[in-house]
DNA sequence: CGTATTTGACCAGCGC
DNA sequence: GCGCTGGTCAAATACG
């Protein structure tokens, strides 16, 4: 009995963390890489934060996430990069309960999302009434909690729709990039590139060639046609945001869609004092 | 060799 | 009580 209400309660306790996050100026999670080395975050952002955070706590509306996202990304150059964001966000980001949220995207052409969250597949389930098998992730940092679920839409094969459970969406709401060129990559390389360019998730390959090829023949396809898409260019597919990466830019790198989460799970290249607050939250959602 | 992904089995909740 | 759907686990496999 108190499982369960400690359940609902974990998130709690983790937004708080997360305010705190956003409240401390050296928090990484809302200060890109560049801004964080050039420009420093004025107090004009630490307000829009606060705005931001007050209103995480009753559910963010579209509005504040816009703001969160106008400051946080306003840099000269990305402003327009920001306005797309703020436009795919009122599209397609819809809150569903206190932690969990829903993010469609249109995988057609530029429009993508680019998180760089680790997520583990695991496991991946038919819809009845749809064709499109459905998957689920988790953060590979086991002491978070996040999850999300990746399936395309009936209705709209070529829009992916994200449900978000737990805190890394709120990390990653200024990190929703559109495609772009080269938005902002850190300073040394352009890791963030390569992850997008990694493709999201074999996942999502998998549902774009069930489409493609068969609408509602087998799910599980294969693999020839989603080349075809991929060279098409949709990889729209968001993944969180992995804060680690914009700390540390050249870490990341691996190749792979999805493979590669920090080293060291001993010492965090982030800030082990911050870096853990939101982690911490739920960790032992195995419940028993 | 280590790690990530895959896939079927298992379990819980819900509706009938 | 049975069947169904959705969600998670875990062994096996693939890959780097």
């Amino acid at each position: 009995m108190e499982e369960v209400m400690k359940s609902s309660a974990w998130f709690d306790e983790s937004e708080d963390e997360l305010v705190r996050e956003l409240l401390d100026d050296e928090s990484p999670f809302f200060f890109l890489p560049e801004e964080k080395n050039q420009s420093t975050p004025s107090p004009t952002n630490k307000q829009t934060i606060n705005q931001f955070i007050s209103k995480v706590y009753s559910g963010p509306s579209i509005q504040d996430i816009e703001d969160a996202l106008s400051m946080t990304s306003r840099k000269d150059q990305s402003q327009a990069v920001s306005q797309a964001r703020i436009s795919l966000l009122q599209k397609s980001l819809s809150k569903m309960e206190n932690n969990k949220y829903t993010l469609k995207l249109k995988s057609c052409g530029n429009g993508m999302a680019d998180d760089g969250y680790k997520w583990r597949k695991y496991g991946q389930k038919s819809i009845k009434n749809s064709p499109h098998p459905r998957s689920y992730y988790r953060c590979t940092n086991p002491r978070c909690g996040a999850k999300k679920q990746v399936e395309r839409s009936s209705e709209d094969p070529e829009t992916l729709v994200i449900t978000y459970e737990g805190l890394h969406l709120h990390y990653a709401y200024p990190y929703f990039l559109l495609d772009q060129p080269q938005h902002v990559d850190p300073p040394s390389k352009k890791p963030k590139r390569a992850i997008s360019e990694a493709h999201e998730t074999p996942d999502q390959a998998q549902e774009y060639s069930a489409h493609a090829t068969s609408p509602a023949s087998l799910p599980s396809t294969s693999t020839a046609e989603e080349s075809g898409l991929e060279a098409t260019g949709p990889r729209g597919l968001l993944e969180d945001v992995v804060p680690y990466m914009v700390r540390n830019p050249s870490n990341h790198n691996v190749s792979s869609n999805s493979s590669s989460y920090p080293s060291p799970p001993t010492s965090p290249p982030w800030s082990p004092n911050l870096s853990y607050s939101c982690f911490d939250i739920a960790l032992d959602t195995s419940t028993a």
